[in-house]
DNA sequence: ACAAAAGTGTTGAACGTACACCCATGC
DNA sequence: GCATGGGTGTACGTTCAACACTTTTGT
């Protein structure tokens, strides 16, 4: 089993080839927030190159899995992390974007919400952890790069597709939403203006519940009704914030 | 130099590795625009598999060029394009999208103006040809399905970025310019909006030129002015039809 | 009682949409 | 002179943006 992004320099092996190939792994920006700030997951390198350095977490593709079947067991490998949302993101093949050998990395980018999923480090990966997007560690390889193509598309997703609720836990305030969006946006959203706008969209369900250890008056909690969003969006209906 | 999609199947070759490698090609989704209709540009694969059939043009990554190198020279050699608008699509990854080898296709999406580009046939293309988007023949390998891809990341696009005038002439009319529109996106648009909204972005530079041989009045000729969308986009402007 | 955040409406400006006629030109 | 597309303005409805105070709750 490939072990690191070592493997597979030229030297005598099993697997022969009529023409060189590139080898293939895929890399993983995955965004989670918090109280604070935007968090990307990042784990700290095994192997060598880079040892000991922050990386996105990634691997080797194996031939027998599709692309997003190899990023998620790399995230369940490395970072413990499982079934969070995923999409392709942009696939990065740079002659020299590794330093020993030619590397295509297919990037993707993920939302999981903090709280929900534990993350833990594994095999290749020393450590898994939350960063500030903002106060990034120097990260291996071009690493830098993908986690920057990240956000721009994370920002321009989040105003048109309802993908920020995958941040946040099932049940939510309207001032969470809000704050997401402000996190993500990086400016501030008028309270009244967002919450007429969003509540009129019909996508959010109002529970019968509120918050609970809160020192002020407790909000209410709604949940995102994805079945509504698909039946409008059937229907010609596009959200935008 | 790889002769066609066969190549670099596990037999004796000089090129060994310790893990199995998937190979790795680019393919190219090309929108042309003509009187009646969006086209694509495929070739008639010269090799096997799908020997005959229509295909996408694209081949086989080499080591020494990146992806983008690698889809523009494809498109030289199989049909004789040069310096069009090109950008990353999507990665194709199942591990069952090629019937012989594991292949992961890079595929890219491209607009041009048909008249200022003439396209041939060559080397494993033995012909390069225009063909409607509405009644595209069989194709092979899921190029139908990279095909698909591309319409609606055009039909996005072309909406909120100025990416339609890669497929008119330097000098287009108003009209042209808003039956690109309406093709594209499959509704009809008010002419008087349609000026007017396009006239007040300040993006067209219109010219002291008339069109020539028509038998009506001639419209006025307008291009599309770069350097103002760049200095308009860093101050925030967002384009939208 | 006070601190903290929840919740709630109105107004003016900007923008989008619907709509019909005269004009210039080539044949 | 007629057929063809070029070119133009207005009125209405909708949406966006700015703005401040009362209510509820826990400590």
């Amino acid at each position: 089993m490939p072990s690191g992004r070592g493997a597979g320099t030229a030297r005598a092996g099993s697997f022969a080839y009529e023409y060189p190939r590139p080898a293939v792994t895929v890399d993983a920006v995955v965004f989670g927030l918090d109280e604070e700030a935007l968090k990307v997951l990042l784990i700290e390198r095994g192997v060598d190159p880079f040892l000991g350095q922050a990386a996105l977490p990634g691997g080797f593709v194996r031939m027998t899995e599709s692309l997003e079947a190899a990023v998620r067991r790399e995230l369940a490998e490395e970072a413990g992390l499982r079934d969070i949302f995923l999409e392709q993101l942009y696939t990065f093949g740079e002659v020299d974007r590794d330093p020993r050998d030619r590397i295509i990395s297919v990037a993707y980018f993920g939302l999981v919400n903090i709280r929900d999923h534990r993350v833990r480090g594994a095999t290749d990966a020393r450590a898994a952890g939350w960063h500030d997007v903002k106060r990034l560690p120097p990260l291996a390889f071009d690493h830098a790069a993908i986690v920057r193509t990240a956000l721009v598309r994370l920002q321009g997703k989040v105003r048109y597709q309802p993908v920020g609720f995958e941040l946040l836990p099932a049940k939510f305030t309207l001032t969470q939403l809000q704050h997401m969006y402000e996190t993500i946006l990086g400016r501030d959203l008028d309270k009244r203006n967002f919450r007429r706008k969003i509540l009129e969209m019909g996508l959010l369900e109002g529970l019968p519940e509120k918050q609970t250890g809160v020192a002020h008056r407790a909000a209410q909690l709604f949940r995102f009704d994805r079945e509504a969003y698909e039946s409008l969006t059937r229907r010609g209906f596009n959200f935008e914030i």
